[in-house]
RNA sequence: GGGAGUUUAGCUCAGCUGGUUCAGAGCAUCUGCCUUACAAGCAGAGGGUCGGCGGUUCGAACCCGUCAACUCCCACCA
């Protein structure tokens, strides 16, 4: 019994046919009790028009309702074909009325009851779906004009007892969405249960990685229990099975080609006489997935040696959806496994699946996909490459929103202004390389390689969107925000060469990291940047690989942002703009002292806080707005008085705060356990982090202390 | 019926080996800026008991159990 698609006229795979739940009718229909004209036994059906090609009523054999008709026959409604009354423990006494009408032709467990009980099949559908001359009524009509008839003449007989709605899940062909029918029918089919074996084993092991590994347990599953492979269609496009008969006879013989189909036929049948003419070729068609679950040898078939299929076979990534992973995948492995006896492919990487705001995976037959051409000329290619990879991770699904578009694309312009602006720099041999300048180019360095180095364990654990989340946000704060701000001359003035060069060096780099996700802005940008020579173009430019960096270089560089940042808060709270040079008191500890004995850091806070003078100061400062960066207190002095109540009440609220960090910490530091089992280094960060809350708890409380008196 | 997965900020989602990259990103919201690369931008801010409850552990968003809600896959009882 195979799965039939009237509408296509060819048989599919379970594969292939989909299953959704949808509205049906149940109708409960009397059979008479042949010979007790006042007898009846009611069934329930939701395929009416199948009727006529009924064999038997089942009943369930302890089912008090029917143990009277054992060994009593039915008279099929409309035809009055005698049938018997069977009893089998298949049947749900729960279900419908608990008598089920059973028709071998067209139903699969009506077919196995049939031949459990030898019954007569009788095949009432043509191969359109249309009702057959065995069906002795309604015959021509469509199967489901014919339900409408049958229901009909039923009810005329007064034998529909009652209908009602139900649901069921009613599968139907992927390709055309018609009703699949259950038809009887002679296929071919590969047995799969041998080629599913090393194919199980390889995935399971790792010989081949999924990425994600959850797919591992879906393809178990669907190997452990794999069922044969109908492989036959009755299309005429694919490539037509390679098999012969003699005329007149059902024996296949396979064969490359007709003449050793010949040689086969002629050995079999003992009649040397047999010719070409006299074989026919069978008609059907493979099925397409029959063809691509060779691709991984046939993609190859362009070359003609062994050796040269050696050096392209196994191929390394598969990059493909999950939802084909029974359709493609699994088999591509069972077929190399089959013919090269080896994996096709080392690492098998499943892409999201784009979704729309139904959550409907998005495909040509629902027609919900978006407009790939017109998301391209309104938002450009890369910008729409770079919404779609950094939005999904490996296997998850993505709910398409054209926001990501957007995001790429703000990202393509932020890039391609930084090229402006570094294009519009003047090289002036006489200027020399300021202190900020070489802090920005210490910081880039530390960070940059920190990026690279998290960019490429991304790329290598297959986390694309972690990989292209990583470059674009030290593309846009650290390279744009922090040293691009750093390093640009005042206008009007000119750059050291040595600072240009760099710049340029940095961002060729940038760029060559940036190229896989965004191919054609970063390719453009590369030849704008600088004169090249034939043939240096960014695609083939080295992969920035990860170089070392100095997490504590690092910590005084943030720590100095982070100063910035409060600056620039207690600016925009207090009304002060960028433009008005303000003083920074800054309270003397042995960290701040450290901090700021390097003169760049002096120069760098100095210019971008615009602070006129710093002052070092050993008490609070009145009338001031005071915060806490790292541990070390800082004063910015202020024209208006603050409000004491307001400023009483955020201290508060930090102090609050600190406490609680504190306490947890001591908490921690207090546990002997945690003191002999954590590592060193958690011990030590946790004492550090102990000693900076401290120092914040007592910073807060003087300042509270100084506000109050 | 069998199996898998998800639940983290208003929304869409990251968070790898349990521990300072640990509570994050983008969008949205709020405040202030047309600062000579960029208003599709700049500088800031607010916002979450990491679904609930237990457990393991010195330590849990992360491991285990359980409950709840949702999703998907497989099988297809008329």
């Amino acid at each position: 019994m195979v799965n039939w698609d009237p509408e296509a006229k060819t048989v599919l795979s379970n594969e292939e046919v989909i299953y959704q739940e949808e509205h049906a009718i149940l109708y409960h229909v009397a059979y008479a009790v042949e010979g007790s004209p006042d007898q009846y036994v009611v069934i329930a059906t939701q395929r009416p028009e199948t009727i006529t090609g009924d064999t038997a009523v089942a009943v369930h054999p302890d089912d008090p309702r029917y143990t009277h008709l054992k060994g009593k026959n039915v008279l099929v409604p409309m035809i009055d074909r005698v049938v018997p009354i069977i009893f089998d423990e298949y049947v749900d006494p729960a279900f419908g009325t608990g008598a089920l009408k059973v028709t071998p032709a067209h139903d699969i467990n009506d077919y196995e009851l049939g031949k459990k009980h030898k019954l007569e099949v009788i095949d009432t559908l043509n191969d359109d779906g249309t009702l057959s001359v065995a069906a002795q009524i309604f015959v021509g009509k469509d199967r489901f004009e014919a339900r409408k008839l049958v229901v009909a003449r039923l009810q005329e007989l007064g034998i529909l007892i009652k209908s009602e709605e139900y649901k069921t899940n009613i599968g139907r062909s992927e390709r055309t969405t018609a009703v699949v029918e259950p038809k009887l029918s002679l296929q071919w089919y590969v047995d799969m249960k041998k080629l599913a074996a090393p194919a199980l084993e390889a995935v399971m092991q790792d010989d081949i990685v999924f990425v994600p590994e959850k797919y591992k347990n879906v393809y178990r599953h669907w190997m452990e229990n794999i069922r044969d492979w109908c492989i036959s269609r009755q299309l005429w496009w694919g490539h037509q099975i390679p098999a012969w008969y003699v005329e007149g006879s059902t024996d296949p013989y396979v064969a490359e080609s007709i003449e050793e189909a010949l040689i086969l036929a002629k050995s079999n049948t003992g009649n040397p006489g047999l010719t070409i003419a006299d074989l026919r070729r069978d008609e059907d068609v493979l099925d397409t997935w029959f063809s691509s679950w060779l691709w991984p040898m046939s993609v190859f078939q362009g070359f003609q040696t062994k050796e040269e299929l050696n050096y392209y076979y196994p191929t390394a990534v598969l990059v493909t959806g999950w939802d084909i992973i029974f359709l493609w995948v699994a088999r591509m492995i069972m077929a190399g496994y089959e013919w090269e006896h080896q994996l096709p492919f080392k690492t098998v990487y499943f892409t999201g699946m784009v979704r729309d705001k139904q959550r409907r995976k998005m495909s040509k037959s629902l027609g919900n996909s978006p407009d790939c051409l017109k998301l391209i000329s309104d938002y450009g290619a890369d910008a729409v490459r770079y919404g779609i990879l950094a939005s999904s991770p490996a296997g998850g699904d993505l709910l398409f929103d054209e926001k990501l578009c957007e995001t790429g694309r703000n990202f393509c312009n932020k890039i391609w202004n930084a090229t402006r602006l570094i294009q519009g720099w003047c090289i002036d041999s006489d200027e020399q390389v300021t202190a900020i300048q070489t802090l920005a180019m210490k910081s880039f360095s530390h960070k940059w390689n920190k990026c690279k180095t998290e960019v490429n364990q991304d790329i290598h654990g297959y986390r694309l969107s972690e990989a292209i989340t990583g470059l674009y946000t030290f593309v846009w704060d650290d390279f744009c925000s922090w040293y691009l701000e750093m390093v640009k001359p005042q206008s009007g003035k000119g750059m050291s060469p040595v600072i240009i060069e760099q710049t340029i060096s940095y961002f060729e780099e940038i760029l060559s990291a940036l190229h896989p996700f965004m191919p054609f802005i970063t390719e453009e940008l590369w030849h704008q940047l600088k004169a090249r020579t034939a043939g240096d173009d960014c695609i083939i430019s080295p992969y920035p690989g990860p170089l070392g960096y100095d997490e504590s270089a690092l910590k005084s560089i943030n720590t100095l942002q982070d100063l910035i940042r409060s600056i620039r808060e207690v600016r925009n709270k207090n009304g002060l703009s960028m433009k008005e040079a303000i003083l920074l008191k800054i309270f003397d500890s042995d960290e701040s002292k450290k901090l700021f004995s390097d003169p760049h850091h002096v120069h760098f806070v100095t210019k971008f806080g615009n602070i006129s003078s710093i002052e070092w100061v050993q008490s609070e400062v009145a009338q001031s707005a005071s915060f806490i960066s790292g541990t070390t207190k800082y004063f910015i002095p202020l024209s208006e008085t603050i409000d004491p109540v307001a400023e009483m009440l955020r201290l508060e609220k930090e102090m609050i705060y600190a406490q609680g960090f504190v306490d947890s910490i001591r908490k921690k530091l207090e546990n002997e356990k945690f003191v002999k089992n954590a590592k060193p280094e958690v011990l030590e960060s946790e004492q550090k982090k102990m000693a900076d809350g401290q120092a914040r708890l007592s910073n807060l409380e003087a300042s509270l202390n100084n506000l109050k008196s």
